[in-house]
DNA sequence: GTATTTCCTAACCAAATGGTCAAGTATAAA
DNA sequence: TTTATACTTGACCATTTGGTTAGGAAATAC
């Protein structure tokens, strides 16, 4: 009871259980958002006890902070290539195939952070406002000196990323939706590759961009 | 216990308190979903004792349904005017405005919806395939209609109505995370506007078209 | 081996949840 | 005025909820 963390810190028995548990804790949370979330389903996805859930994680609370610090990690990927000279284009193209690639790949995480944001962001307040931002920043810099070498048209780049995040999360969040409409079953590779291929070609025309080589 | 339909009928002493109960329980479900929703909170914010609520609706799942249908119908006006002549970037326009405009009157119509979709669409899923599928063919036939006259380019025309839907809807489900991002208090006309107007412009020229009559 | 710590689990608990009930108060028809 | 009906409400109930407890297995340390 005094130091409950020298379990935590590399216990190979228990990093087994805790990443199952975090695992069905994620498309719980993904599913029915931190409120609606139930720790009997938690355990009953995870295949253990309920009382396993809060020896590792004591609380709902941290059980939830813990999938999306989990969770958030892999958030952003791609877009990291700053310094660079690379391509407008081929940058733009990168992110936004990669973005589409973790909808498609594990859409728990996207709706995990929607529920987040639509509840009000009451955990992600702060991270939003330092780690995030300065990501943003940072993307928004590169934007802004590619407008002003000319390399693409002059856009709000806040809003460019906002429209890139919403219409490749929209394929996470709203999969329902989009099977339904397209007359579709699942959400394979196929698919995928047709919304990637049009999304690339819609928003790079969007910057005045061309989708390969091919300066204007 | 007969027929409780009578009182639904147009009795319009219990309409005022069935609006203020419909309008507490949509930004109720909302913000947490169904199964995050709470009775006795959804009676707080009507300002309600909660037997009212039940007296009126019966039960959980009878309230949400009430409110889906009461949402549902505001939800995709505008692009409506299908057979007039009318130039696609007008259309296209007004339909983005539109929508933002409800993305900021309305973010919890928006949120609700987001969420029904993120849990699955466990009520909304027969409406998925039916009216709504009928809506979004119909649009789609104007699109492809406009992309053979050479009105403007050929780009699958389901998924550029996603674009929007996701684009603007962004702007209600993630607001804080937009207001946080662009270091602003509050969504208000200022920013609506600034959003209207990069949409627009950004999307038309996705679509090969310009803003305001200019063909090109 | 023994001791100690980590991990697991059936049984349990207080509080909260969706929902009910009985007794009231308006409201309008007769 | 009487009577029936729509509406409101404080008190209540069965069930579910997040969380605990006490004791038992495994695994590790000695």
């Amino acid at each position: 009871m005094v130091n409950t963390n020298t379990k935590d810190i590399s216990n190979p028995i228990s990093a087994e259980a805790k990443d199952k548990i975090l695992s069905a804790a994620k498309a719980e949370f993904a599913q029915f958002g931190f409120e609606g979330a139930r720790m009997q389903r938690v355990a009953d996805r995870a295949a253990l006890p309920k009382p396993n859930i809060h020896y590792h994680y004591q609380t709902k609370q941290r059980l939830y902070q813990a999938v999306l610090e989990n969770t958030i990690e892999s958030w952003n990927l791609a877009f990291e290539e700053l310094d660079s000279e690379v391509e407008p284009a081929v940058v733009l193209e990168t992110f936004i195939r990669e973005k589409l690639r973790q909808a498609q790949k594990d859409p728990a995480a996207s709706r995990l952070f929607a529920n987040e944001m639509i509840q009000g962001a009451p955990n992600l307040g702060p991270y939003l406002h330092t780690e995030m931002h300065a990501w943003l920043q940072a993307r928004t810099e590169i934007l802004r000196r590619w407008m002003e070498d000319g390399k693409m048209l002059t856009v709000d780049p806040e809003r460019l990323i906002f429209l890139i995040w919403a219409a490749t999360q929209h394929y996470a969040d709203f999969q329902v939706q989009v099977l339904a409409l397209l007359n579709r079953a699942q959400f394979n590779d196929q698919v995928a590759e047709e919304t990637a291929n049009f999304l690339v070609s819609f928003i790079l025309r969007g910057c005045g961009l061309t989708p390969e080589g091919e300066t204007r």
